[in-house]
DNA sequence: GGAATACTAAGACGATCGTCTTACAATCCG
DNA sequence: CGGATTGTAAGACGATCGTCTTAGTATTCC
C-alpha cells in the first residue's frame, strides 16, 4: 500500500471544524479542501460516499473526541465538579472563538435529523456515548441505573441548551447559570 | 395601494416552517415560493433585502408566537406546571411531525450565529423574550430578579437541550426526563 | 378618466454546489 | 524488474442557488 497520506484524516478533522461553526448544508466540499490543504481530487477516493461519508465520519470523530473529555473530566471528583468545569471550559472556548465554537454535533443534528439516516444515527451515537459516560459516573456513584439514566439525560440537555442560548446570546451567562443550578441538583442527588 | 394580496405573509409562514426543519443554508426560494403558492416574481417586490431578510421576519414571527403560547401557559399555575405541559406538547409535536418540528429557532441559532448579524439578532430577540416570560412569571411568584432570571435561564436551556435530544434520538424521553426533573428544581424554588 | 401604486409573470444571470472522469505519479510486493 | 495499489492533478458536468430585469396587470386615489 503505496504513497501513504494524511489526507483523508486532515479532511475529516477541518470538515468537524467546518460543521461545528456552520452546520452541514454551508460545509461544502471546497471549503473543506481549502482549509485542510488536501488536493481536491481526493475525495471521492478517501470518501467514496461523498460529502455525507465526511461528515458523518467527522461528526463520529467530534463524538469521541468529546467522550474522552468527558469520561477524563467525569473520573475524579463529583460529577457536579464535572459539570461546573464542562460550563466553564466551554464557555471559555466559545468566546475565544468569537462565539463559534459551541457543540460539536448539535447544529448537524438540528439540520439533518429529519431526513439524513446516516447523519442522524451518527449523531446520536454522539450524544449516547455522552449520556453513558454521565449515567455511569453517577451511576459509579451508588445511584441505581434507572435514575442515573435520567439525570445524566438531564445533565446533558441543560449543557446542551446552555451552549445553544449562549451562542445566540453571545455570553457565558447561560452557562454559568446553568452549571450553577445544575451542579446544585447533582449534589442533591448523587452520593 | 392596490392589489392587495397576503402573498408575504405566506412567504414568511411557509419559511418559519422550513426554517424550522431544515434551517437556514438549506431552505431556498424556490422552496419557500414552492410550498407557499406564491409568485416567483414577488420576492424582491416584499423582500428587497432577500433571503436574509424573509429569514429574520420567519424568526421573529415564530418568536412571538411561541411567546404567546408560553405566557398562556404560564398564566395559570405553577411554573412547574407550565413546564411538563411545554414538554409534553413539545414531545407530541415532535412525534407527530416525524420528529421534525423542534425549536422553531434553535437550528437557525446555531447555523449562523457566527456571521450574520441580523438573523443571530433575531434569534436573540426570541430566546430573550421567552425567557421573559419565564422570569416574569416566576418572579410574580415572590422571587427576587436576579433568581428569577437565572431560574428562567435554567429552564429555557434544559428544555431548548431536551428537545434537540429527542430530535436527535427520535424519541420523547428526554423530554420527560427534562420535564420530571426540573418542574421539580422549579417546585422546590419557586413559591 | 388618468396617474400613481401594488403586485405578478417569466425568466435570464453568474456563481457555486457535489460529483465524476481521465490521466498520471508515487510507493510497496513478489 | 514488473505489476498492483494508493494517491493526486486538473478540470468538466449538470443542477441549483440567490438575485435581478423587464414587462405587464390590477386596484385605488384624485
Amino acid at each position: 500500500m503505496p504513497r501513504r497520506s494524511d489526507s483523508r484524516q486532515r479532511m475529516v478533522r477541518t470538515a468537524a471544524a467546518l460543521l461545528r461553526r456552520q452546520g452541514y448544508a454551508a460545509t461544502g466540499w471546497r471549503s473543506v479542501v481549502a482549509e485542510s490543504g488536501t488536493p481536491w481530487g481526493s475525495q471521492a477516493h478517501h470518501f467514496p460516499g461523498g460529502k455525507e461519508q465526511l461528515a458523518v465520519d467527522a461528526v463520529a470523530w467530534s463524538g469521541e473526541a468529546f467522550e474522552r473529555l468527558l469520561r477524563g473530566a467525569l473520573a475524579n471528583g463529583h460529577p457536579a465538579d464535572a459539570v461546573e468545569a464542562w460550563t466553564r471550559l466551554g464557555g471559555a472556548e466559545l468566546e475565544r472563538s468569537g462565539w463559534r465554537d459551541g457543540c460539536p454535533v448539535a447544529t448537524v443534528a438540528l439540520e439533518t435529523a429529519h431526513d439524513n439516516d446516516a447523519l442522524a444515527s451518527a449523531c446520536t451515537s454522539a450524544f449516547g456515548s455522552w449520556r453513558s459516560a454521565i449515567a455511569e459516573a453517577i451511576q459509579a456513584r451508588g445511584v441505581d441505573e434507572a435514575a442515573a439514566q435520567s439525570l445524566a439525560t438531564f445533565t446533558l440537555a441543560a449543557v446542551e441548551g446552555a451552549l445553544l442560548l449562549a451562542r445566540a446570546e453571545r455570553s457565558t451567562e447561560p452557562l454559568f447559570a446553568v452549571g450553577r443550578h445544575l451542579s446544585g441538583v447533582l449534589r442533591a442527588n448523587v452520593e
